[in-house]
RNA sequence: GGCGAGGUAGCUCAGUUGGUUAGAGCGCCGGAUUCAUAACCCGGAGGUCAGGAGUUCAAAUCUCCUUCUCGCUACCA
């Protein structure tokens, strides 16, 4: 393993279309900003690097619905997003944003380097087109009829009731958002990157931690799903992966043949923390090529799950290809955090969100990191539940931490009005408390350099009570009455506890350490007899129930008068104009039969009153076949056909679906003639 | 369907290369105490380690099967 004389730590730029929630901070940033702090804390030299991405259709489409720019709209959510961070203690050396001249520079100056390198392939294909505003549509701005659970209103690259990633092209009943209109298929050249090229030395990258022979990081120190995930990718074989867009809004292709075009987001946002680094540099006096291409760097990417792929594969490939960068020595992911039992939803407004916590709880931010590091989904997706986090505050942070200062304070300045008594000889109580707490600061320094943060923090509570016992076992309250002198030491013992804690508490809860700090005015690790301390205060205060039941009140008010808490929203009005487009009938099944490719689709043919026709529907896991033949259904009619896994369908049977998604068909609930309309 | 990660006490989670009686914190019950924010401290109850089969002197740990959860991926209503 390389010997760092630096540390570069990324962490995942948030999309700036939307606030930051606390899955957010719990997978990514909070985990990050102790990792620094503590890095920071030994003395190592850091750049601390983040920024908002804000490219995008998702954005210029929002900025047409709300007839403002793309610009408004990221200016607007940069602001929260960044101002949510500092309020929360995440400390970046530079939060930095991806519409900033410097990074269109870095980005097209780096996209040019590859492609003078021959390092992407040119391909044509089809795309939508907009005729009657003249320009390709990007997969965002065509939305349509979802192939996946046919909720409408599906975006081209994804379905945000169902959450599926799509092609623009898989979708039913396509309509260009800028005018409504059916787009047409038309061919549009774009650049991409070969990753099927890189395979080998991905594979013994990520299994050896070795490339080109030489030993870069230790594939054990890596979290198991992230090679696993990666390996996964690799073993099904890597596709080429498009770069670039027909969109007007992002890093413009700087070479021939790219106008009207950018640099699509697995591209351009990963180059976002070069580029941010560049301006830090610039800012600070450094040289940026230091935390890039120095192989004795160490390069740290903080994400989500959802990123595996993107910064254990894409981006080393586009580093490597590049030539003089380093990759990862380690790319720390965390799973899920989910929320009261459910997973977060953004669209269901399922969330907590930070800049409303702040407002909440206000100079509470050490609170919510204590919980959210306690329940980290270091491994495993975890769970924030309110009640938890009063209890984890009240039991913890007030009742042993907070509690155990206060009372070594309080009795510093009842016995020695706020001076640090001179200890006298150490019995073996004492030396055993002193030796603990050194031994437990490794401890935590070990699991820190681990990414184990939720068991540094464990180890950090666990100094804290070994202060109560030591002041339970020893009462000096007692004791005062009849050996003075002995509750010196014991006294002096429980300061250099306190002492301790303001610097091990310090990566997690930075803002109680301070205050901390300050009490004990004192700024050092050593803590000297004679030294005047401050006056007692609390570092923490109980949560009461109402603020908690509030909390709780707040998230289920949007789903508490649903008698279905899970169903979808509903869909934007239409006309009755809309609804007479749409042609649905009653349909007898004539023959079924399992699709012989596919495991979910059933090949049907039925009797519409007007033809015979066939249908291929998704429904393999809920009806056989044999016993379908002869039921009555409901079919939409004039769906544009399709070929379904090479079976061409013509029209859609209608089906009900409940919340664990068993499908149900809609039959008319007397035999009715074929042919008749729905309606 | 394929692949990956998981399933350990009521809750949140640890369990190194298989090795005595499976751990921690919280919650619960009991005790002790009063310096401290009814806090702290001590003790106790509570687990067929998802289920089954196998390898072994020995399995939470290794192998296989089943099952459930999450993610990626693929044909999808």
């Amino acid at each position: 393993m390389k010997e760092a004389k630096r540390y570069t730590i990324t962490a995942a730029l948030p999309y700036a279309n939307g606030p930051l929630h606390l899955g957010h901070i719990a997978g990514c940033y909070l985990p990050a900003d102790i990792y620094v702090r503590y890095l920071k804390g030994k003395g190592e030299d850091v750049a601390f690097i983040c920024g908002s991405d804000e490219h995008g259709a998702a954005i210029t489409l929002r900025a047409k619905k709300e007839n403002t720019t793309p610009q408004h709209i990221v200016d607007t959510n940069h602001e929260i997003i960044k101002n949510a961070f500092h309020d929360f203690g995440i400390q970046f050396d530079i939060y930095h944003r991806t519409s900033s001249k410097l990074h269109h520079e870095t980005a097209s100056q780096f996209f040019k380097d590859l492609n003078d390198k021959g390092s992407f392939i040119q391909e044509t294909s089809e795309q939508f087109y907009d005729q009657e505003h003249e320009q390709f549509l990007a997969d965002r701005y065509v939305t349509g009829t979802c192939p996946k659970c046919s909720s409408e209103g599906a975006y081209g690259d994804q379905c945000e009731k169902c959450g599926s990633s799509l092609n623009a092209t898989d979708l039913i009943n396509p309509k260009s958002t800028l005018s409504g209109k059916t787009p047409v298929l038309k061919e549009t050249s774009h650049w991409y990157l070969p990753m099927n090229k890189h395979e080998e030395w991905l594979k013994e990258w990520i299994e050896t931690g070795k490339l080109n022979g030489v030993q870069q990081h230790d594939p054990n120190e890596w979290r198991k799903q992230v090679i696993g995930q990666c390996k996964s990718w690799i073993d099904n074989g890597l596709q080429p992966r498009s770069i670039t867009r027909d969109l007007d809004w992002g890093v413009q292709v700087p070479v021939e043949g790219g106008e009207g075009k950018v640099l699509y987001v697995w591209f351009d946002a990963p180059i976002g923390y070069i580029s941010a680094t560049k301006q830090w540099a610039a800012d600070n006096n450094k040289n940026w090529e230091d935390y890039w291409k120095n192989d004795k760097t160490e390069l740290i990417h903080f994400i989500g799950k959802d990123n595996i792929v993107f910064h254990g594969i894409i981006f080393p490939i586009i580093l490597k290809e590049q030539g003089d960068y380093i990759l990862p020595t380690n790319v720390p992911a965390n799973e899920f955090l989910n929320l009261e039992g459910d997973k977060i939803s953004t669209s269901r407004n399922w969330a907590v969100w930070l800049h409303e916590y702040l407002e909440d709880f206000s100079g509470r931010q050490d609170e919510l990191r204590y919980v959210l590091t306690s329940i980290a989904p270091e491994t495993k997706d975890s769970e924030f539940t309110w009640k938890d986090y009063q209890a984890r505050v009240n039991n913890e942070l007030v009742a042993i931490l907070g509690n155990f200062i206060n009372r070594s304070v309080v009795l510093t300045h009842k016995y020695y009005n706020g001076i640090v008594p001179e200890p006298g000889q150490l019995n073996e109580v004492d030396q055993t408390a002193l030796t603990i707490i050194e031994t437990t600061k490794s401890k935590i320094d070990k699991s820190l350099s681990e990414f184990k943060f939720r068991d540094a923090q464990v180890q950090a509570m666990d100094i804290a009570r070994l202060g109560n016992k030591y002041l339970a076992d020893l009462e000096p309250w007692k004791l005062i009455k009849t050996d003075e002198e002995r509750v010196k030491t014991i006294m002096n013992i429980a300061l250099q506890i306190s002492n301790a804690l303001s610097f091990v508490f310090d990566p997690f809860l930075p803002k109680t350490c301070n205050k901390l700090r300050s009490i004990l005015n004192n700024n050092s690790l050593e803590l000297k007899a004679g030294h005047q301390i401050n006056a007692a205060e609390l570092l923490f205060q109980k949560i009461e129930d109402e603020a908690i039941d509030a909390q709780i009140e707040k998230l289920k008010a949007t789903t508490v008068k649903q008698s279905n808490p899970k169903a979808k929203p509903m869909k934007d009005e239409i006309t009755f104009d809309d609804f007479t487009k749409i042609d649905i009938r009653t349909a007898t099944i004539l023959t079924a039969e399992k699709h012989p490719d596919a495991d979910k689709l059933l090949k049907l043919t039925v009797d519409t009153g007007i033809d015979v026709r066939t249908v291929v529907s998704g429904i393999a896991e809920h009806y056989n076949p044999e016993d379908i033949i002869g039921k009555q259904v409901s079919i939409l009619m004039n769906l544009a056909p399709r070929k379904i896994r090479g079976i061409e369908s013509k029209g859609m049977i209608l089906m009900a679906e409940n919340n664990e998604g068993e499908l149900s068909f809609v039959s008319p609930e007397k035999a009715m003639a074929n042919g008749g309309e729905i309606r």
